[in-house]
This record gives C-alpha cells, structure tokens and sequence, in this order.
RNA sequence: GCGAGAGUGGCGGAAUUGGCAGACGCACUGGACUUAGGAUCCAGCGGGCAACCGUGGGGGUUCGACUCCCCCCUCUCGCACCA
C-alpha cells in the first residue's frame, strides 16, 4: 500500500464533522413533524441560559440527550429534539451596569455564539424550532396565561419581605448577599416589605404531591426530595383565647396531643399581633427584637444550632383545656410563612421550645412518659419527642400519645375550640421581581378602578429597549416615565403600569409545550401539535434543578391543563438527572487560581512559583478550573468531547475531567478508523450473502461476540442509560475483532461485524460513524440506516464456565455443558483437582448451586 | 440546621436480581517495529514471599455481602429573588 494512500485514510476529525454536519443541515435530518401513524419521542434537555459560551456542563448534558435522540431515531421513532434559551436574567442586567451593553445586544450575541458552539457539536436539533424567552413573541403568551390566572384567582398580590440594601436602594437576591452584607457596598442587608405577586401553587399542592407517586420515570430522589419540599402534614388548627379580651390567636401543630404541656405562646416577629399585643412596659423591647430579627439570615434563623431568641410581649393567652395563662413570647425561629405564624409551645416535647424555655425559664410540664422512666421537668435535659403515655392531660391520661392525637382532634372539633387541618410546607409562589431584564408583569393601577389586568388586544406588554441601568438602585421600569404612566384601560384616567417583572422560572415553566409549536401566533400552544408530541418522553438536566424548576414545571403543566390548553397532567415521562462536570483546582501562591493553561510543569507560567494542587471541584470561573469546548473540538474533534462526557461516569454522578481521558477516546476512534480501513479489502472481495460455514469455530465466536455486543449497547442505553459500560462494550468488540488472526478466512462474519460496530457508534460519535459507513459503501446516513437487531441464537454458548466456591472462596473453576443439570454440575465440581484438596477429609455440610453461575460447598 | 445523594486499585470507573471484586479506559512496566517515538502492535499490571488480606470506619443478617440492616466519618447538591 502506497505512503500517499495511507494519509488520505488517516482519521481527520476537522475535515469529516464538517462534512457530515453541513449534509445534516442540507437534508434537514433532524426536522420533525407531526405524522400521524407513527410513534413520536420527545427528548428534551434543559434549555441553557446564554451566559456568553457553553461550559462542558452543557456539553456533557446535551451529549446525553443526542445519545437517546439519535438511539431513538434509529428505532423508527418520530424523534422531536429542539434546543433553544432561557435569555432572561440577572447576568445580562450585570453586564449591562458592568460594560455598558444593552442587555438584549448582550443576550443576542451570546446565542449567536452559543448556538455556533452547540452545532460544532453535532447535536442533532430541530433548529427550526428555537426559541428565546426574551422574544416577545414568547413572552406575550406568558402574559396571556398570567391574565388567565389572575382572572381564576390563581395569580394574586400580598405583602412579602425581600432583602434590602439600605446604601445602594435596591433589592438584592439572596446570591447578592454575603454575611449579611450587600454584595457591592457590604451595607447590611435589610429585610423590606413589599407588595408582590404570587401564584397559588399551594392549591395545587395536593395533586403535586399525589402525582408524584405516578411518576414512574423519575429518580425516586427527585420524588422524595419534592414530597418533602411539599411537605404535607396532618394536624389541627387550635385557638386560644387572649386573656381579657375577645380575640383569639391561631396556632397550627401536628402534636395537638401535647396541648396539656403548652405553657407559652411562641409568635413569629413578623406576626400582625406582635406589636399590638405588646405592653406599655414592653413595647419598646417587642420593637426592637423585631428590627433585629428583620435583619436575620432566614436560614440561620430557623436551624437548630442557631441561638434561640425572644421578647416577652407582656401580653397572656389561655391555653382552652387546662386554663392556664401562657405568656406570649416572640421568638425568632418561629416562620409567618409556616403556618399560622404562631405556635403553642411545649417545652417538655419539642426541643426548640424546650432551648427557649430554659434560657427565659418558663413553666414546663411533662405530659408524655417514655416507657420504663420518668421524667420530670426539673432534671429533663432535653425535650422528649418519642411516643410515650399521657400523664397530667385530664381524661386522655393512660392512653398512648398516638391515639390520643385523634381523641383530642375530636374533642377540639366538639368543642368548637379547634379542627383538624392538613397543612403544606409548601408556600406560594412569589413572582415579583425588581428588574428590568425579564417579562414585564400585563397589569395597570387605576386610582379609581384598582388593580386593571392590561386588555388581550394590549398584549404583548413589551419591554422598552431604551432603559438606562446603573448601579444605583430602585427597578429601572418604574424609573422610566413614558412606561409607567398610561391611561387606565378601563376608565382611561391616568394610572400607572406595573414595573415589575417576572421570576424567570415562570419562563422555563412552560417552554417545553411552546416547542411543539414554536411559531404559533393564535395562542400560547398549538393544542393538535401539544396533543401529539406532549408530554415529553425524556427529560435530562442537572440534579440541582430537582425541586424548584421541576416543581413549577408540573405546576404549571396543571394550570395550562385546566385553562384548557393542554391535556395532559404531567409535563415529563422519564427524568434523567445528570452529575456535574468537575476539575482539579490549582493555585498560585501569588497569582491565586490558575487555569491550566497557565501550568506549566508544575509551575505557575506567570512566576515560575509551584502550583499547589487544590480539591477537584465543580467547574467554574471563580476556581479558573475551566476547559473550554472550543479548545476542545478544535483539538480533537467533536466526537472525541462527546465520547469522552460519555465514557468518563454514568450521567448522573459526577464527571471528573481528564486530558489523559480524552486522549484515550481519541486513540480509540482511530483505532476504529484504521480497523474499518484495513478491513476494506476483505469486505469488499467477500461474499455478501453471509453464507459463512457455520462450523468455522472462529466466524461462530465472532458471531457471538457481536450480537451480544449489540444486546448489551441496546440494554444499556435504553434501559440504564449506562452510556460508560455500553461504550466499554464497543471497545470489547473492536478489541475482540482485532484479535482474530486470519480475517481474510471470515469475510461474512468480519462483515456483519463491523457494519454493526459503525452503526452501534452511530449515536455517540455520529460523525465518524457517517464517514465510515459511507466508506464501507453503505448507502444513505447512517442516521437513517436503523437500529441493529440481535439474534438469540447467535448469542448461545454449548460450553459454559462454572465458579467453585468452598465455604464461600472459590477453589476452582470448572467447564460444563450450557444445558447441565445440578447434579452433573456438583459432581464436576467435587472432581476438580484443586476443590478436591479443600473439601478432602472434611464433612460436606450443603452444597448450593446456582444454575449457570455457581456451586458453593459448605465443609466443616 | 433541614432534605437528598455519593465513597471500590496509582486514577476514571465495572459488577443489571445477594453469587468469580476490579470489565473497559487511563497511568505505569517490559518487549517488538523504528533514524526517531509523545505513533502503532504484543505482554504484564490491587496488596502480600506466602498463608491470606482487600469495596470510607465499626457492628449485624446470610452457604455467600461492593450489594441488605444498624451506628459513625468524609464529600457533593438543594433550601423558595442565581439559573
């Protein structure tokens, strides 16, 4: 073979992906349509935010997805597979105040640059289906179901406090606060009350956490982790009476079996009654806990090694069954989100209460005796929360705390003192937000008519491009005059726009519907286009989104469901949670964290100083542990990224980067090359019917090997999604086609072979699967050439290996017929050589034989 | 703090239902080819001279435990205005 031809065939990624991806495009190979008669499949990845270029984060999920679309598509699928932005955003407003760009030119640049990254990629996108949540033609639907919703009552308005920098004027988000401290003045952060929007997910909680046991295709962690944010728990809403007066306060408990040991009330800061509870003597102390608490960590507040606090308000309520006066505390771990905000305490059976008793010394009584020991209050040094039996509870005293918890609802409900009531740790959803960057909230405050949803005919509320964003605080629409000010479109007096916007989770809440029918004008979705691709087969995104995004997801599922606009109940069939991307850090003693293009053997390229190896952690700008794909593409190929995402961990642990890795992918993908090339002379000059005698021992294990390389690449991406031990199976195939010395006697088998490799590739590294297919003299892509099928029969062994355990550590290792029975198989067993010295002269106590696998001997 | 995960050779990982621990890849070692090798091919590769010991640590269930149960340690993710 000639020199000159032995370079033409060399594997040349850069030349062969742009190939393959410009027949792509020009064929259309990914464009979906509605068809009737066949199967549809929904493969969904979580859309990116356009911060600027994709991370291997992105690379690494979006290789997962291709992997199932393309799998799928070779099954006969109807495959849809869209892509497109999640563009609205604090990050864009930040580089807008930072540099001065526009947040719209900011975002769009970033798509363009972004999209440019995902095609190099050779992802296998409808892009005739893209979308950008920033497009009004998006957001105008958005508005629409916020009309819809406010109309049901499903969208409302409610005071709610938010984190405030006193310096800068402005509302922070919690990522902007650090130690308390505003994150560009370092100011303390503020708690401030603001009216906001909510949506009343709460209405739905019920069905959310009922549904959640319908999900079959979901990671029972996600499950479980949304059962316990829904957080439902059966208990009773008691009242107390104030002392001297009419007014009763309302606390909610799931321990109503405890009422007899609550000695004190226990109001959150933020109570209504708070302050107007408070005595002259104690008003100004009652006034000062509550700035103070204003001020703390709502995390903090509430954990359990957090010092407790309270005031005493000077104020008394009467515990309803034992008449007893409770003073009324104000303590800091005590929520108004939760609730009543308000919560009778029992200091002897909860160990908050019990931390807060001690330090203001409050009454305690012991109403629950654990079995075998008695408690009293002078000598608990701890709550007691086990069951137990009531004691100093009147006429439940005997029964066990369990039953009791339904006596005492019942005698609460005959009395009219209390119910019972089921109560969610869930809270509404609050949507306002004080920025500029996101869909502008369609509503108009009337002095007249108050609060005016903006007409349909009005709709989209677009967001004016000519806003100034500085530094200095305030929401940037409620400054611009010519926005605000509008007539009312109910009585046409003067009145004022809304000037928040929307939580940009809104936006991802319902994307995946709009891709069914991304440029429908007539409504938010296409219902035909909805009923035939919804709901999404597979959806596949990072594990940290397991609660609030998917949580809003199906929420919103459920509420365009009872407008009428879609008829499913829940928006994703299968979830996939992936694992992050991580990387070695490393740090210059002088220069701090160094990328890894700045090491250089070891040593810092700036100073020459020793670079310290840091953690492996998640990749990420501020730890510069960061590989861009470009670099990474322009390298080694496309294909070469995507196999090694894929290779290096199962998708849902985490992924450690590894050049040595990537490198080890690349050899592997020539080696394919060069196995596929060297054979074409063999394939070309064999037989094409495949009538390979069947007694050449050689061509039958080859056989073998192949179906069940085909068995085990199809199992492991459909069933487990395990794309690490499918790829290491195609290794052992090459491995094993590579091995056989005389090729030349086998073309038949050597032939199926190897067209089934290229096709089982196909999905991972399509690219490369294309150029060789096409090369083999196969007609068409790849893409469309079908899934390959294994046949039973190929995969049978007549002789299979059988481990010999003796007392539990294998002795031997003997070879039987597939078909042996039990008895042939232990007598084989005991007859091996080495198992014979093990068992000599012992007594044999069992044998266990597991069929097929092993015999285990049981001496003493 | 609360909720949810993870921990296996020098490294990434495999072991699908309780049945050979370490598939596959990387690194490393030796050899072949070669002007050369950071290419390719072949062989070896958990520890220990061995008996044996080995899946974060300690207990338990079982003929048999990486796998199941209890306790502990470490790390990761989420916690409602980051996306």
């Amino acid at each position: 073979m000639s020199w000159r031809r032995r370079m033409e065939e060399r594997y040349n990624p850069k030349a062969i992906e742009k190939k393959w991806r410009d027949i792509w495009e020009k064929e259309e190979s990914f464009k979906a349509s509605v068809e009737a008669g066949k199967q549809k499949y929904y493969l969904l990845e979580m859309f990116p935010y356009p911060s600027g270029r994709i991370h291997m984060g992105h690379v690494r999920n979006y290789s997962i997805g291709d992997v199932v679309a393309r799998f799928k598509k070779m099954q006969g699928f109807n495959v849809i597979h869209p892509m497109g932005w999640d563009a609205f955003g604090m990050p864009a407003e930040n580089a807008a105040i930072k540099r001065g760009i526009h947040p719209s030119s900011w975002t769009y640049d970033n798509i363009d640059n972004m999209k440019a990254q995902l095609k190099k990629m050779g992802f296998s996108y409808d892009w005739s289906r893209e979308l950008a949540t920033c497009d009004p033609e998006y957001y105008k639907w958005e508005q629409l179901i916020f009309l819809k919703m406010f109309e049901k009552g499903l969208a409302y308005k409610k005071h709610s406090s938010v984190n405030w920098c006193p310096e800068c004027l402005t509302v922070l988000a919690n990522e902007q606060v650090e130690d308390g401290g505003c994150w560009r003045c370092g100011t303390i952060v503020e708690d401030k009350e603001l009216e906001q929007w909510f949506f009343k997910i709460t209405d739905y909680a019920q069905e959310l956490l009922d549904d959640t046991y319908k999900l079959q295709g979901w990671p029972e962690p996600v499950l479980i982790m949304q059962r316990n944010w829904i957080g439902r728990s059966i208990g009773c809403e008691i009242d107390f009476p104030l002392e001297n007066s009419e007014e009763k306060i309302r606390v909610f408990t799931t321990r109503q079996d405890t009422l007899f040991g609550a000695t004190f009330m226990s109001l959150a800061p933020e109570h209504p009654l708070a302050l107007k509870l408070a005595t002259d003597d104690c008003r100004a102390e009652v006034q000062a806990f509550i700035d103070k608490v204003r001020k703390q960590d709502k995390i903090n507040r509430t954990s359990e090694d957090f010092e407790k606090e309270g005031v005493f308000t000077g104020a008394y309520c009467i515990n309803p069954l034992t008449n007893l006066r409770m003073p009324i505390m104000l303590a800091n771990f005590v929520l108004m989100d939760y609730g009543t905000g308000a919560v009778m305490a029992v200091p002897t059976h909860d160990q908050r209460d019990f931390e807060f008793a001690r330090r203001y010394e409050l009454a305690m009584t012991v109403v629950i005796q654990p079995p075998g020991r008695e408690l009293s209050p002078e000598t608990m040094t701890e709550a007691y929360t086990e069951p137990g039996t009531m004691v100093n509870s009147g006429e439940f005293n005997g029964l066990d705390n369990e039953s009791a918890k339904d006596k005492i609802a019942d005698y609460l409900e005959t009395k009219g003192i209390g119910e019972r009531k089921v109560n969610f740790r869930l809270r509404d959803w609050g949507v306002s937000r004080q920025r500029y960057w996101g869909t502008p909230i369609p509503i108009i405050y009337c002095d007249a008519c108050g609060v005016v949803p903006v007409p349909e005919k009005d709709l989209p509320v677009v967001l004016p491009p000519d806003v100034e964003l500085t530094a200095e605080g305030g929401s940037p629409l409620a400054r611009k005059k010519d926005f605000v000010e509008v007539a009312c479109p109910a009585c046409g007096a003067p009145a004022r726009r809304e000037s928040d916007t929307f939580d940009t989770f809104v936006e991802s809440s319902w994307y995946f519907l709009r891709y069914a029918c991304p440029h429908f004008d007539r409504g938010p979705v296409d219902r035909s286009a909805v009923d035939y691709w919804l709901p999404v087969d597979q959806y596949i995104g990072g594990v940290e989104h397991a609660v609030m995004h998917l949580l809003y997801a199906r929420f919103y599922t459920k509420i365009l469901r009872d407008l009428g606009y879609v008829g499913i109940d829940e928006p994703f069939t299968n979830l996939l949670t992936q694992g992050m991307v991580c990387m070695e850090t490393q740090k210059c003693p002088e220069h701090g964290w160094l990328y890894p293009e700045e090491v250089e053997d070891g040593k810092c390229s700036k100073c020459g100083k020793v670079a310290e190896l840091g953690r492996i952690e998640k990749m990420s700008k501020s730890k510069n542990n960061v590989i861009d794909p470009d670099t990474l593409i322009e390298q080694y190929g496309a294909d070469t990224a995507r196999l090694f995402c894929l290779f290096a961990s199962p998708p849902e642990k985490a992924l450690e980067w590894s050049e040595k890795g990537v490198e080890g992918c690349f050899r592997f993908l020539n080696r394919v090359w060069r196995l596929a090339f060297d054979s074409l002379a063999i394939l070309s000059a064999g037989s094409e019917d495949g009538s390979e005698p069947e007694t050449q021992k050689v061509a039958k294990e080859l056989r073998r090997v192949t179906h069940q390389t085909i068995k085990k690449v199809s199992e492991d991406i459909d069933d487990r999604f395990h794309f690490n031990t499918a790829i290491a199976a195609i290794m052992e195939l090459i491995n094993a086609i590579s091995g056989v010395e005389d090729k030349g006697k086998i073309p038949a088998a050597l032939r199926e072979s190897i067209l089934a490799l290229v096709r089982l590739l196909a999905p991972f590294v399509p690219h490369i699967a294309e150029e060789l297919w096409s090369a083999l003299g196969q007609d068409g892509c790849v893409s469309e050439a079908g899934w390959p099928e294994w046949n039973e029969a190929a995969l049978a062994q007549e002789q299979i290996l059988i481990v010999v355990q003796v007392n539990g550590k294998v002795r031997g290792k003997i070879t039987v017929a597939a078909e042996a029975d039990a008895e042939t198989v232990k007598q084989t067993a005991l007859a091996d050589g080495n198992v014979a010295r093990f068992v000599e002269g012992k007594e044999i106590r069992k044998m266990v034989v597991v069929p097929k696998r092993l015999v285990n001997i049981v001496v003493k």
